[in-house]
DNA sequence: TTTTATTTTTAGACAAGTCTAAAAATTTTA
DNA sequence: TAAAATTTTTAGACTTGTCTAAAAATAAAA
């Protein structure tokens, strides 16, 4: 049983958003993340339902059964070594290769995502920081500590980052902050929640925005 | 003006019948290459020709125009890169990544192909011997000689193969024939047109079928 | 607890790519 | 050069994935 890959999409469109939510996933939702309308989902939902991979019942929303929760983790898995392919062989910059691994995450084979990760050495995380899950679907993340939760004087590395929109990419490279940087949390202003932070390259203010996107490890 | 995968495979399939054939093509034999019913390449032409790929006149065969030309050499030249990284980096043997590279020719972005290609280091042919067009579309063609032309005693190296088939490959494996394989005519058979020939290995009898398949440059 | 607003599903349509069956054109053979 | 065979094109249909508009169900507000 081979998917398409819109079904593809689907299913991992599900897989993040009810990781994100809280396992059933609405319509509208699906619709948001895929820029498609809500009857298209439906439609698609109905066929996912048919083949076995989401558990569906008429305005409950979606879930992925066992099988289309395997398949979705094994898309993300070589979205990611994809990535980290274009970061570390070919040179591109991390908010360059999102809309590349979109495509390279559909092509179709037994032994080429396997291959592909022993030639990168087996990386285990991908060049924003979120673990690439092995290669029987396991996957634990537990990067849950938001910058914004430290206190005042508490230094932390960055290990990963929640909106890796290239915007938001493109902004942390002006910072020069990085995955590995260290940050030193100077003061916070209640008034907006911002705060000032010391890194490698001097002081700057972070917006509550910035600090509630970057996962952090406390050193 | 973005094409499909299937616009991408006729357009590619017309080149290379066109190369084959001498320049205009018939329906049947793109049907015949690309698995499809002659009615469905005629939908398909038709469309082409809109869109000013091809030239076509009703019943008079398909030809590429100058820019459906170049971009199913730019197809050709991901589909030989993509071999080239699949063999040199990932340790795929020459007769596994055919169906491979069908589908990675297809992946679109403005520089992927020119970093992989450095990343590559610039190189000229693909694992079957076939010639990398440049990024400009140029590509000579000049193997034009057959192991079958050669006269006893004389010796030559093999540079090509005609036929890439996966049978055809595993065949020259198991006879140890690979690209710079070095071979000297000892006799030849005029009932069969087959022809004994020294090899590293040793002395082997190798068929007509075999013989003009193979593209060699003379020493 | 009704009424209203929002979400979700259905119905019907469309584009892309394919197919079968039949008609039209071309090529081969006699 | 006329008849027969082959190739090519058209006509009509089907599948996948999408859309809009309208109906049905659920959630929110009064
Ligand atoms: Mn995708
Ligand atoms: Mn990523
Ligand atoms: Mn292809
Ligand atoms: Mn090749």
């Amino acid at each position: 049983m081979s998917l398409s890959q819109t079904e593809e999409n689907y299913l991992k469109a599900i897989y993040s958003l009810a990781y994100a939510n809280s396992n059933k996933v609405s319509t509208t939702l699906i619709s948001a993340e895929l820029n498609t309308k809500a009857s298209s989902v439906t439609d698609m939902i109905q066929k996912l339902a048919d083949k076995d991979l989401v558990h569906y019942k008429k305005y409950q929303g979606v879930s992925l059964t066992e099988i289309g929760r395997k398949i979705a983790v094994e898309i993300v898995r070589k979205h990611r070594l994809w990535e980290v392919f274009l970061v570390n062989k070919l040179n591109y910059n991390w908010d360059e290769v999102h809309e590349l691994a979109e495509q390279l995450e559909h092509i179709k084979s037994e032994t080429l995502i396997d291959k592909l990760e022993a030639f990168l050495e087996f990386p285990t995380h991908d060049p924003h920081g979120d673990q690439i899950p092995d290669k029987n679907g396991n996957i634990e993340h537990h990067k849950n500590m938001m910058l914004s939760t430290l206190e005042i004087g508490e230094s932390c590395v960055v290990i990963g980052i929640k909106d890796s929109s290239d915007p938001f990419l493109k902004f942390l490279d002006k910072l020069q902050i990085q995955l590995g940087s260290i940050i030193k949390v100077v003061s916070k202003e209640p008034f907006d929640n911002s705060m000032l932070v010391e890194t490698a390259t001097g002081s700057i203010s972070i917006s509550h925005q910035i600090s509630k996107n970057l996962f952090v490890k406390k050193l």
